[in-house]
DNA sequence: AAGAACCAACTTTTT
DNA sequence: GTTGGTTCTT
C-alpha cells in the first residue's frame, strides 16, 4: 500500500486509514497531527482515486496552506497546484466572489479591515451624537465582533445594560457595510453560513464539490467555522479535524478549548484517534511543556495523551536574568552569536515574545552585532498608510460605493475638499460616490472643481487599465497625484522608507502582472495575509510574536519577556479563563522548540522609552524551575567589531558597500540602530532604515 | 480648509 | 515613540 504510509506510525496510519465516521485526531504539540492530514490528502487521491480539488483541506495559516500544498504536489506529481487547500477566511471569499448577489452583495465587494471597520464606527458614533468616549470604536468594534462571532445576539442585551445604544450601533454598522458594498472580516465567515442556510440549492452544489473535508488546528476554530463545516459536510462522513485543546490560543476570536469536545455532539458517530508520541523536541523541553500545561485546569485534559518521545535528554531549558530591557536584547543577540560559533545556523533560531513591541530592542541589538533576521510581526505591510492610500484609489475605481476608501482619498492629496464640501457631495448621493461627485459637481467651488479634474481623470484611468496593467496604472496614479510630494511634506522624517514601500507594492503589482491574476484578487489576498506568510527562506533569525509562531518549529527558540504583566500579560490578572489561555499560549511557545529553549526577563524595563519600572518574574516560571538552568549574564563587551569581523553574514556593517530600491548603491558611512546613514553614489547621504538595504 | 503646535493615551494577541 | 486628536491661527 504504497509509500505514502511509509513515515507514519501506527496511531496515524490508523488515522489516514479511517474513513467509516467523522474523525477527530486529539493530540498534544509535534505528534504529527499535520502530517496526518497532509498524507492523507495523498491516500484519498492516490489510492482512492479522488481528484485533489475534490478535496477540501483547511489550515490556520496561509503559509501551512502553501506547505502542504507543495507537499502534496511533490507526492503526487501534480502539474498544477491544489485549488482547496486554503484557510477558512480565504475560502470564505471564494465562495462569496462566486455568489456574491445570492445574500445581496455585488461581487465586487470589498473587505473591511479593523481599520476601515473602526473609522465606520467612529463616523456612526459622530453622526448619531453619541458619547463617544463611552462608545469607544475599540469597544464597539470587539462587542460587534463578539456577537457575530458567537452566533448569538444575546450578548448584544448583555452589553446593552451599559451601552444603550450598542443595538443601534450595531444596525447601522451592518448598514454601513452594506451601504459600501463592503465585509468585515467576521462577515466573510458569517454570509458564508447565511448563504447556505437561505439556499439549499447552493448549499448542495458546495456539498457536491468536496468529498472529503479535512482540517488542522481544529482548536482554534470558532463557532461559524464550525457551522460551515457542517453546512458543508451535510449527513456525510466525510470530514477529519486535528486539534490540541492545549494549544487553543484564540478564544478572542471566538474559538474556545471546549469547542473541539463539541465535534463529537454535532458529528453523530464520530470516531477519536489520539497520538502521544512527540517527534519534535528533546525529553527536557517536553517535559517542561507537559509541566506547564499540567497546572491547566479544564476537564479536556483528560482528553489529550501525555506525550513521550525516545529523544535524548537534551539540555536543561536555560533561564537568564538581565538588568534591563536593552541587556536582554544584547544577550540574546551575543547568545546567538555563541550558537552559530557551534555550528547552528541563523534560520535554526527563533525569537518568540508575548508581545510585539519588544521586538524594538531585540531588532536594534540584531543590527548592531550584524545578524540577519526577521521580524514577523508589527505593522504589517498592507496596513502602511502609504500602502493603504494607494490600494484605496484602486479599491474605490472598482467599487465607488465603498465609502472609507472614498473618505481617505478625497482630499488626498488636500484639493481643498473638507467638511461643508462633503456634505453637499452627500446630498446628491444615489448610487455610488462617483455618481455623487459627478452630480454635485456644479455647486461646487472653483477651487475645487479644478481639483477634482485629476481625480475624475486617475479614477477613469484605474477603471480602464487597472485590472490589464495595475503597474502601469499604479505608477499613473502615483504621479498623477504627485504623491510622492505628498509624502514628502507630510512625512518629513521617514518619508524615503515611505516612498521605497510604495516602490515594493509596484513591484508587488508587476508580479501579479506575470502570473496573470487580476487586481480584485490581489486586493483580496492582501486584506486576507498574515504575518506568518512573509516569512522567508533566507539565513535569518526569526522575531515573533507566540500567536505568529504556531505550527512552527525551530532547532533554538528564544522566549523574550518572561515577566509577569507580559507573558503572562497584566489583562490577564483577574479573569481565570484569560489566565489559562496565557499557559496555552506559554506550552505552545516552548513546543515550538527542538533542542535549545532559552528564557530571558530583564529586571527593568522601560515603557514608552522613558520610565523604567522594576518587573516580576513570569509566575510560569517556577513550574517548570526543575527543568530549568538559571544562567549568569555573561559580562558585556562594549564593542562588536571582532565579531562581526569573523562572522560570515548578509548583516550590514560601516563600510559596507549597500544597494536601496530607489537609491541605489552607496556606502554605509554611520549605524544608528535600526537606521543607517548611506552615503549614495546618486542622491548624497541618506538616514534610513537597514531593513531596506541589501548589501552587495 | 489647512497646517502648526501641543497633548493624550496607548500596546495583548490578528483574520 | 507613535499615532491620533484637539485647538488655534492663517
Ligand atoms: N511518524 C513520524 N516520524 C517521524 N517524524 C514525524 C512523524 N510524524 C511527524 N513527524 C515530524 O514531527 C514534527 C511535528 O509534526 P507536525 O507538525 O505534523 O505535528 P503537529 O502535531 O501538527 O504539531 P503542532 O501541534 O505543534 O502543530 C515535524 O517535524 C514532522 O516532520
Amino acid at each position: 500500500m504504497s509509500d505514502i504510509l511509509e513515515g507514519l506510525n501506527e496511531s496515524q496510519k490508523e488515522a489516514v486509514l479511517y474513513f467509516s465516521s467523522p474523525l477527530l485526531v486529539l493530540a498534544g504539540a509535534g505528534s504529527g497531527k499535520t502530517r496526518v492530514i497532509t498524507h492523507k490528502i495523498m491516500f484519498l487521491n492516490k489510492e482512492l482515486g479522488i481528484p485533489v480539488n475534490r478535496i477540501l483541506a483547511i489550515t490556520f495559516t496561509n503559509k501551512a496552506a502553501k506547505e502542504m500544498k507543495e507537499r502534496v504536489v511533490n507526492a503526487l506529481n501534480l502539474e498544477e497546484e491544489p485549488q482547496w487547500i486554503t484557510t477558512f477566511h480565504s475560502l470564505s471569499a471564494k465562495i462569496l466572489r462566486y455568489e456574491a448577489e445570492n445574500i445581496g452583495y455585488g461581487k465586487d465587494f470589498v473587505i473591511y479591515d479593523e481599520e476601515d471597520s473602526k473609522k465606520l464606527i467612529k463616523d456612526i458614533v459622530e453622526e448619531s451624537n453619541l458619547d463617544k468616549d463611552l462608545y469607544k470604536p475599540d469597544r464597539v468594534k470587539n462587542i460587534i465582533s463578539q456577537i457575530k462571532q458567537n452566533l448569538d445576539e444575546s450578548v448584544l442585551d448583555f452589553y446593552a445594560m451599559q451601552l444603550p445604544h450598542i443595538k443601534a450601533i450595531y444596525q447601522k454598522y451592518q448598514e454601513g457595510l452594506i451601504f459600501s458594498n463592503a465585509m468585515d472580516f467576521d462577515d466573510l465567515l458569517l454570509n458564508v453560513v447565511k448563504l447556505f442556510t437561505e439556499n439549499e440549492d447552493i448549499k448542495q452544489k458546495w456539498q457536491n464539490k468536496f468529498d472529503y473535508i479535512l482540517v488542522d488546528e481544529y482548536q482554534d476554530t470558532n463557532k461559524i467555522q464550525h457551522q460551515i463545516l457542517k453546512l458543508l459536510v451535510g449527513n456525510r462522513d466525510c470530514i477529519t479535524v486535528v486539534g490540541d485543546p492545549q494549544q487553543c490560543i484564540y478564544t478572542w476570536r471566538g474559538a474556545h478549548p471546549e469547542n473541539i469536545l463539541s465535534f463529537e455532539e454535532d458529528f453523530p458517530n464520530t470516531k477519536i484517534i489520539k497520538l502521544e508520541r512527540n517527534y519534535r523536541s528533546t525529553q527536557k523541553i517536553l517535559e517542561a511543556a507537559n509541566k506547564v500545561i499540567s497546572h491547566s485546569k479544564g476537564r479536556w485534559k483528560e482528553k489529550v495523551l501525555k506525550l513521550w518521545t525516545d529523544k535524548n535528554k537534551g539540555e536543561d531549558l536555560k533561564l537568564v536574568k538581565l538588568e534591563s530591557d536593552k541587556q536582554e536584547a544584547a544577550f540574546i543577540a551575543y547568545q546567538i552569536k555563541e550558537l552559530i560559533k557551534q555550528g547552528y545556523k541563523y534560520s535554526d533560531i527563533a525569537v518568540l515574545m508575548r508581545m510585539s513591541f519588544l521586538s524594538r530592542n531585540i531588532e536594534e541589538a540584531f543590527v548592531r552585532m550584524s545578524i540577519p533576521y526577521q521580524i514577523i510581526a508589527g505593522l504589517k505591510f498592507y496596513e502602511r498608510a502609504e500602502i493603504k492610500d494607494i490600494l484605496a484609489y484602486l479599491r474605490f475605481a472598482f467599487n465607488p460605493k465603498d465609502t472609507q476608501a472614498f473618505k481617505r482619498i478625497i482630499n488626498l492629496p488636500s484639493r481643498g475638499i473638507g467638511k461643508s464640501t462633503l456634505n453637499k457631495i452627500q446630498k446628491s448621493y444615489v448610487e455610488d460616490w462617483y455618481q455623487a461627485l459627478k452630480d454635485s459637481y456644479e455647486t461646487l467651488s472653483k477651487k475645487v472643481k479644478y481639483n477634482l479634474q485629476t481625480f475624475f481623470e486617475v479614477i477613469d484611468f484605474i477603471k480602464k487599465y487597472g485590472n490589464e496593467k495595475p503597474a502601469e496604472t499604479a505608477k499613473y496614479l502615483y504621479d498623477s497625484i504627485d504623491y510622492e510630494e505628498y509624502l514628502i511634506s507630510k512625512y518629513p522624517k521617514d518619508y524615503e522608507d515611505r516612498i521605497a514601500n510604495v516602490q515594493e507594492l509596484f513591484t508587488a503589482f508587476e508580479e501579479i502582472e506575470k502570473r496573470g491574476k487580476t487586481l480584485q484578487e490581489f486586493l483580496e489576498e492582501t486584506s486576507l495575509e498574515q504575518a506568518q506568510d512573509n516569512i522567508e527562506d533566507s539565513n535569518s533569525v526569526k522575531v515573533m510574536t507566540v500567536h505568529a509562531s504556531k505550527g512552527l518549529e525551530y532547532p533554538v527558540v528564544f522566549i523574550a519577556g518572561v515577566e509577569d504583566g507580559i507573558f503572562p500579560s497584566g489583562r490577564a490578572f483577574e479573569d481565570v479563563e484569560q489566565m489559562e489561555e496565557e499557559r496555552r499560549l506559554f506550552y505552545v511557545a516552548i513546543t515550538r522548540a527542538k533542542e535549545h529553549v532559552y528564557l530571558t526577563l530583564a529586571k527593568y524595563r522601560s515603557s514608552f522609552g522613558n520610565s523604567f519600572n522594576e518587573t516580576k518574574p513570569s509566575r510560569f516560571i517556577k513550574d517548570i524551575k526543575e527543568y530549568l538552568k538559571v544562567l549568569s549574564s555573561k559580562p558585556k563587551k562594549k564593542t562588536d567589531n571582532s565579531l562581526s569581523a569573523t562572522s560570515t553574514n548578509t548583516g550590514i556593517r560601516v563600510g559596507s558597500l549597500v544597494k536601496h530600491e530607489v537609491f541605489g548603491k552607496g556606502v554605509v558611512k554611520e549605524l544608528k540602530p535600526p537606521k543607517a546613514k548611506v552615503i549614495f553614489e546618486k542622491v548624497g547621504e541618506k538616514e534610513l532604515l537597514t531593513k531596506f538595504l541589501k548589501a552587495i
